[in-house]
RNA sequence: GCCCGGGUGGUGGAAUUUGGUCAGACACGGUCGCCUUAAGAGCGACUGCCUUCGUGGCGUGAGGGUUCGAGUCCCUCCCCGGGUACCA
């Protein structure tokens, strides 16, 4: 066979046509033709179709294909689809400014995506494509939202909500972010609307709980947990009978502190507590305190939560009285009260809580502990005594609980609250419902009718979908653009079949990624979003791929999703995503996110033009720790192509001695150089497979078939059947990454298809030498090296070392304490 | 403040499993050589710092400690990145 240059523009669509023509990445859901195999669901993240794929992507695609062809090999049925977010803002925006509709943009960007998922050699199952912009998609997210407002999980209510001005509609709170719009930066304000909601806060508890269940990394489990923020205390109930002593009215209050009842000196409320204006009305006060209540409405949310801001407030000039001691204690309102956490009044307990402190201060309140540490009955309170903590703490100054330890006090004051109907135990999340309604066009419809005679009528399941209807401004204008069409909004209700308008609203592109995953097991089920047997023979997703961003809202809303399917029967797991892993981003080579205004952009389109898209990927696995960000460098790709076209000319220099194609076949007794190359070879299929499986180190992988090509050149006059083996093992190894060039070296080699041939396994008896090179050391000095058998027994090694000359030449006549022998590796002699 | 990560050459990083040699694999960059009319590509050698070149000294953010032995374990601290925050 003639010489031939690496060319991956020739070998990469060669490839890429047989693998689609034979469907060779497709897997069929039939349990017969599983035959005992065990599944591997692997997954990416669905990307959100917008302009061209970056390099992000083809990080995020690089590995997910790794594992998935590690799995393959290794004897596993593996499910890697493919689809695309299609609904959202980006393209709606761009709707905006041109008139052009939504979809037409996506659909382009749609079609570049899978362009070049193709080029880049993924092995997906184009079999089961979706997107979730298709009636055919969104047809089951109306499903299952029917699904939720039946058992209760989504219902509407009239709320205080996040409001954008510049995207003009309500925003999740997970989607603001410092009291700014995540997507634009515009400040948030706050609007009542009438909105719909997804009961998560029903699922707190285990949303918590199964994170231990789940392999994610730590960090992630960290965010959720936070976000979720439970935090465990009483509900303690504080009487106010100063306004009406006939009708005294009752004020429940949060705290995670209850063994500090008695140290409560004052009670404050949130400026948006209802309450508040009534308690002042007809009052000296009623000026003052509705001042300070507008003031506190007005500012923002910025200035509101700054930390540092001294402490503002007003007096009510009403008292409330302390359950546990029955002592009036003066009434105040306060901005750094918030309405939206616990009941939207807090007790003051100045000696036990900075923020109280500093209330108590700045209103020259007094500051009373009441807790301590044993000893100490009369604690210095100018010192912020509630910032120590020790392990002995006892109550004081608490009535019939002191001398009680901190922790039994809290428990016997909860206790007793209980008894005297005061309070109870009581937990609380900072977790709030999700708001799911946006007004805005290009997103799922909410399928619900508004009947003057029956109310709100859920669409009925045969008459999914609800389709988008077609408009001619996208520009929403403080309601949903859908509103605009008419013929569309008005309709008949399913009930009692009299005229009825359709919600308008549609929902949060979030509701169509909570599930994607589920679809992709039964992807063209026409009758049902997907058969349960089908489901459950792949969920859940083994691997699941994607950047950190996600870390809390994607995440936690599919888990959700999965949680609530899984209560209403409708499939088994309990958790979406076995595995997580979160791949750092790629930077741009000045070390900045990359971004057209800083022009540190690098499209992957020039680097696998340039590079072919086996350097490409290889390239941005290469590049460091996948879960680490790295900084992209030019001169770094070209490292890989140049290792790419170093295997390609070992094999080629091989070819061009003998070309019969035939199975690499390791050596029977291989000896000089030619044991060198199998002895590395092995050692290449040991490293690659430990550092693919269970950690992912595609990076040292990589390298490591790096040093088996190297050794192959080291030693070019080895035997060439030890050559022809080496070369064939690092084209097998470099499958996960490169898979044309692999797949060209590999079938030119042994005329096999190299996808098909199992994973290599490595021979144990040429793991290991026969002889290792001893340590010797003296004090722990290394003063020789001496060869030693491999599992020599303990004595002899021991006997080598004190031998050596380089030992001997340093004890100097010392008494030797001690020998310590590591077998295999070294002897260390203790002198004194 | 609280919760996660992390700090190793000029650079990205390696040293996995239970602490075990020689820290710095692999790659980038750099220096030199071969090849070439030349350039490029390719091939090969060298490349932590200091050095009075000695079988020399110093080196994994800083300081302590445990150990025969520490990048790896423990304590104290500094710095960087991320998340979150008047959440009671």
């Amino acid at each position: 066979m003639t010489e031939r240059r690496y060319d991956p523009t020739l070998i990469e669509p060669k490839w890429q046509h047989l693998w689609e023509r034979e469907g060779t990445w497709e897997v069929s859901n039939d349990p017969e033709d599983a035959e005992g195999e065990e599944k591997a669901y692997v997954l990416e993240m669905l990307p959100y179709p917008s302009g061209e794929p970056h390099v992000g992507h083809l990080k995020n695609y690089a590995l997910g294909d790794a594992i998935a062809h590690f799995h393959r090999r290794t004897g596993q049925r593996v499910l890697h689809p493919m689809g695309y977010d299609a609904f959202g803002l980006p393209a709606e925006n761009n709707a905006i400014k041109t008139g052009v509709h939504p979809r037409e943009a996506t659909d382009k960007s749609i079609a570049s995506y899978r362009h070049w998922f193709h080029r880049w050699g993924i092995s997906i199952d184009w079999s089961r494509e979706l997107a979730s912009h298709q009636p055919s998609y969104y047809r089951w997210t109306q499903w299952i939202f029917l699904q939720l407002l039946e058992r209760g999980l989504a219902y509407r209510k009239e709320a205080a909500v996040k409001w954008c001005p510049h995207d003009q509609t309500v925003l999740a709170n997970e989607q603001v972010i410092d009291g700014r719009c995540e997507r634009c930066g515009h400040l948030v304000e706050l609007r009542q609307l009438e909105q719909w909601f997804f009961r998560i806060t029903d699922y707190a508890d285990r949303l918590l709980d199964d994170l231990d269940r789940i392999d994610w990394p730590t960090r992630v489990k960290a965010m959720q947990r936070n976000w979720i923020g439970r935090s465990e205390g009483a509900e303690v109930t504080f009487r106010c009978e100063d306004v009406d002593p006939a009708h005294p009215i009752d004020y429940a209050v949060f705290t995670t502190r209850p063994d500090t009842l008695f140290g409560a000196t004052f009670f404050v409320m949130a400026p948006e507590h209802p309450d508040v204006l009534k308690l002042v009305a007809g009052t000296e006060q009623e000026q003052a305190v509705q001042d300070y209540v507008n003031h506190a409405l007005t500012e923002s949310a910025e200035t509101r939560g700054d930390v540092d801001k001294p402490k503002t407030g007003a007096a009510l000039g009403r008292t409330v009285i302390n359950p546990v001691n029955g002592e009036p204690i003066p009434m105040y309102v306060a901005d750094y009260v918030l309405m939206e956490y616990g009941t939207g009044a807090v007790m003051g307990v100045p000696a036990h809580d900075q923020r109280d402190y500093d209330f108590a201060t700045a209103f020259h309140l007094p500051i009373r502990p009441v807790v301590a540490p044993a000893g100490e009955d009369d604690p210095d309170v100018s010192d912020q005594a509630f910032t120590a903590h020790t392990d002995d703490e006892r109550l004081i100054n608490s009535g019939e609980f002191t001398g009680m330890d901190a922790q039994a006090g809290r428990d016997a004051i909860v206790t007793w609250l209980d008894r005297e109907g005061a309070g109870h135990a009581s937990v609380n999340y900072r977790l709030r419902d999700w708001l799911i309604s946006r007004q805005r066009y290009w997103g799922c419809p909410i399928p619900v009718v508004y009947c003057e005679k029956d109310g709100m009528v859920p669409v009925p399941i045969q008459d999914l979908p609800v389709e988008l209807p077609e408009v001619e401004d996208y520009q929403p204008r403080g309601r949903s653009p859908l509103g605009a069409a008419e013929d569309w909004v008005n309709t008949s209700c399913p009930r009692c079949g009299g005229p009825a308008r359709r919600e308008t609203d549609t929902m949060d592109t979030f509701v169509d990624s909570s599930w994607y995953f589920l679809r992709y097991c039964d992807a063209r089920n026409d009758e049902a979003p997907w058969d349960r047997r089908v489901l459950d023979s792949w969920m859940p997703v083994d691997t699941y791929i994607g950047g950190i961003e996600h870390a809390i809202l994607h995440l936690l809303y599919a888990r959700f999703f999965v949680k609530a399917l899984h209560d209403m029967d409708l499939l088994e797991a309990e958790e979406p995503f076995k595995q997580l892993f979160t791949q750092g981003m790629i930077l741009g080579a000045d070390g900045n996110k990359m971004s057209s205004s800083k022009g540190n952009v690098v499209a992957p389109s020039q680097i696998v033009e340039r590079f072919g898209a086996d350097a490409a990927r290889c390239y941005v696995l290469f590049i460091g720790p996948p879960e680490q960000d790295a900084a992209w460098s030019d001169s770094g790709v070209e490292g890989v192509h140049r290792f790419l076209n170093r295997l390609w000319r070992a094999a080629d220099e091989l070819l061009a001695a003998d070309d019969r194609p035939r199975p690499a076949i390791q050596p029977s007794d291989p000896e000089g150089d030619g044991l060198t190359l199998v002895r590395k070879a092995n050692w290449a299929i040991e490293k690659v497979t430990g550092d693919i499986r269970g950690r992912f180190a595609f990076n040292t992988a990589i390298s490591a078939v790096m040093e088996l090509v190297n050794e192959v050149y080291r030693h070019r006059d080895a035997d060439p059947e030890a050559r022809r083996f080496a070369v064939a093992t690092a084209a097998s190894l470099v499958f996960p990454f490169a898979p044309h060039l692999s797949c060209e070296v590999f079938e030119r080699l042994t005329g096999e298809r190299v996808w098909e041939q199992p994973w290599p396994d490595a021979d144990p008896d040429m793991l290991t030498a026969e002889t290792f090179e001893l340590v010797c050391q003296v004090n722990g000095k290394v003063r020789d090296r001496v060869t030693a058998p491999t599992g020599a027994p303990r004595e002899e090694l021991e006997r080598l070392a004190m031998a050596s000359r380089g030992v001997q030449g340093h004890l100097n006549g010392d008494q030797v304490v001690k020998v310590i022998v590591v077998p295999n590796k070294l002897v260390n002699v203790v002198v004194r």
